[in-house]
DNA sequence: AATATGCACAACCGCCAAGGA
DNA sequence: GTCCTTGGCGGTTGTGCATAT
């Protein structure tokens, strides 16, 4: 079994997109926008995937790419949002105008996380280096991976990780090192509607996405908490980052133009 | 000068969720 | 409600260039 291909690879081109094929992409498409990547590239006669003429075109042939270095503002703003959305790339990115996900995922592999690790910071935790590791606790750290990992113990009830080489205990990737593991708890429901809190307009209490300025979002849950808690139905105690209750996480240092 | 190693980044792969049939 | 298609995302790989040995 397994998903049909997105496109017919035998005839397709592989690799560095040439000046060539740029130039019929973006010609392509400032006649006819932005449309069913899938049927584009034939009609754009592209030997291309429809996903690699997307990508071609989200990440550099857009005109309006910000290219060049980025600056020092830019890098302490992907890491005041990477430590808060993890790697959430494109999140981040739709905060950086001109920034393409992938661009700052790279930049995050090449410079960020050395510059962070200079500074004595663990770039997966933005906690000092010496302090992560030894404190696991898991109540006041943020949690990436902890849908994966429970999706994993959930398939391997015995508490092992199948990998391609060889079973692993499922806590292994509770590693101190990386300590990936970040988990939030966040605070008791009722203490959040005690404090003033410049998030709430109107006396509503803004998800972390809203916050963002990320509109209609679909974890959302400004509705879903103000419904809860008007029903007094606040059970669920199982938060995790982004599946995410966690609109009351402190957030508020960040400082967005 | 030749080779090894590291770095930067473009591109690909596989998975997931949304939406339509 | 189910299946399929499509777009989007994050992780990973491939490749060219720079630097070190």
């Amino acid at each position: 079994m397994g998903r049909s291909p997105c496109c017919e690879k035998a005839h397709t081109n592989k690799g560095a997109w040439t000046k060539e094929e740029d130039d019929r992409l973006i010609a392509y498409i400032r006649s006819h926008g932005e449309g069913c990547w899938r049927s584009l590239p034939k009609a754009a006669g592209l030997l291309r995937c429809g996903k690699s003429c997307r990508l071609r075109w989200i990440n550099y042939l857009r005109p309006d790419l910000k290219r060049g270095n980025f600056t020092e503002e830019e890098d302490e703003l992907i890491i005041k949002l990477h430590s808060l959305l993890g790697n959430k790339w494109s999140l981040i990115a739709g905060r950086l105008p001109g920034r393409t996900d992938n661009e700052i995922k790279n930049y995050w592999n090449t410079h960020i996380r050395r510059k962070l690790l200079n500074r004595g910071i663990d770039p997966a935790t933005h906690r000092p280096l010496n302090e992560a590791g030894v404190h696991q606790d898991v109540s006041s750290t943020i949690s990436f991976n902890g849908v994966k990992q429970e999706k994993d113990k959930m398939n391997n009830p015995n508490g092992f990780v199948e990998t391609d080489e060889k079973k692993i205990p499922a806590v292994e990737e509770r590693c101190p090192d990386l300590n990936l593991d970040l988990r939030i708890s966040p605070p008791l429901y009722h203490q959040t509607q005690q404090h003033a809190d410049p998030f709430k307009t109107g006396g509503k209490t803004l998800c972390l996405f809203c916050s963002l300025g990320v509109k209609n979002s679909k974890q959302c849950i400004c509705s879903i908490d103000t419904a809860a808690s008007s029903s007094g139905n606040n059970t669920n105690t199982a938060y995790d980052f982004l599946g995410l209750k966690t609109g009351f996480l402190d957030y508020r240092s960040l400082e967005m133009k």
